[in-house]
DNA sequence: GTCTATATAATGATAGAC
DNA sequence: GTCTATCATTATATAGAC
């Protein structure tokens, strides 16, 4: 019985990072076994249900590391304004500045999307939540930093796809320091959040 | 010699559809060949390189489009704000509110991404530029209609993952509303786009 | 828990008739 | 300009040895 090559969240660590940058349609079982330095028979020994549960464990092993990487800094006693710092420097520092694609916009855009809608639509939602009970925290209503937490998911997600389609990262750095000043900044009497 | 059964404009409307649906690996020839009611063999009487160069032409055909459905309706003498308005409206009947994918995404997210980087570039430029030709046309500065522009692509484009991912358009119809306030409001005297 | 070997279907692409 | 028939390759998935 030969010793597991590598533990299960680093194995899905890489395969993260392999449907980040191929997607789902675009990894093919040969990548994954490549990826993990797995046989194709070992791979079907710990995802039995075969591709569509590969990704859906990846998904399950990014949900957990959104929760501990956005909600974790927010259990501190910083000011609002420092935590949402250090998330958006997580989250810069995960992307790698607009260089590297996002999982759920990866799986969100493969053909068999039905598929992964349950958990794809929790993810996004855990990381709305985060961003969303920072800005209540900061003392702004509820739905008004539910609609800047949205917003803020939808620059970013579309930043990458710029950044992505003309290969400059700049509209990623500047969507980054943007989000710093706008999403917890107060209500204006009449603008953008009322 | 059998007459064509679709005018090129016509096969690559439905093949655009196609990989607006499925993305570029998605696709498959057998996919293509049904959308388009083409054989094989007939697909590469018309593309000889495959389906790459399918991709390639429907991506220059969404360009001209673009062209059209954004610079067109510049040309005529209502204020910048309604020409803002209907070219928000094209863009929100293009995606169906939200419910159908951005072609230029898809491609983006494609295994073979840098074949279609320069058309890619090419098309998300057209698109920036239109509408930061209505910005400085409404009288802001170049720098700051520029980064309006890019903006305004980044959330739409933001928005279609998110909306792809809940499944809820309804991020999508608030960011379209958003927009149509934002994006030509007179710059603050220290704000958001200074 | 990993491997080699294999099964079966689908993939992108061609040849050549009409 | 379309078709049928077929190619070589790759895809996902399995069987069974160790």
């Amino acid at each position: 019985m030969p010793a597991p090559l590598l533990s299960k969240p680093d194995m899905l660590g890489r395969l993260m990072d392999l449907f980040r940058e191929k997607g789902f349609d675009g990894a093919s079982l040969s990548d994954i076994s490549e990826s993990t330095g797995l046989g194709k028979s070992s791979l079907y020994h710990h995802f039995p249900k075969g591709k569509e549960e590969i990704a859906l464990q990846v998904l399950a092993h990014l949900e957990e590391q959104l929760e501990q990487a956005l909600f974790e800094p927010m259990r501190s006693t910083a000011t609002p304004r420092k935590k949402l710092d250090r998330m958006l420097d997580t989250i810069d520092s995960f992307y790698e500045g607009g260089k590297k694609a996002c999982l759920l916009e990866r799986l969100c855009a493969s053909v068999d999307a039905s598929r992964f809608r349950r958990p794809l639509g929790r993810a996004l939602n855990t990381w709305i939540e985060a961003v969303e009970a920072l800005g209540v925290e900061s003392g702004l209503p509820r739905a008004a930093a539910r609609l800047r937490a949205e917003d803020l998911v939808v620059r970013i997600e579309g930043a990458l796809v710029v950044c992505a389609g003309t290969g400059n990262t700049s509209v990623f750095a500047r969507t980054i320091r943007d989000l710093r000043q706008s999403v917890l900044a107060p209500l204006p009497r009449r603008g953008r959040w009322d």
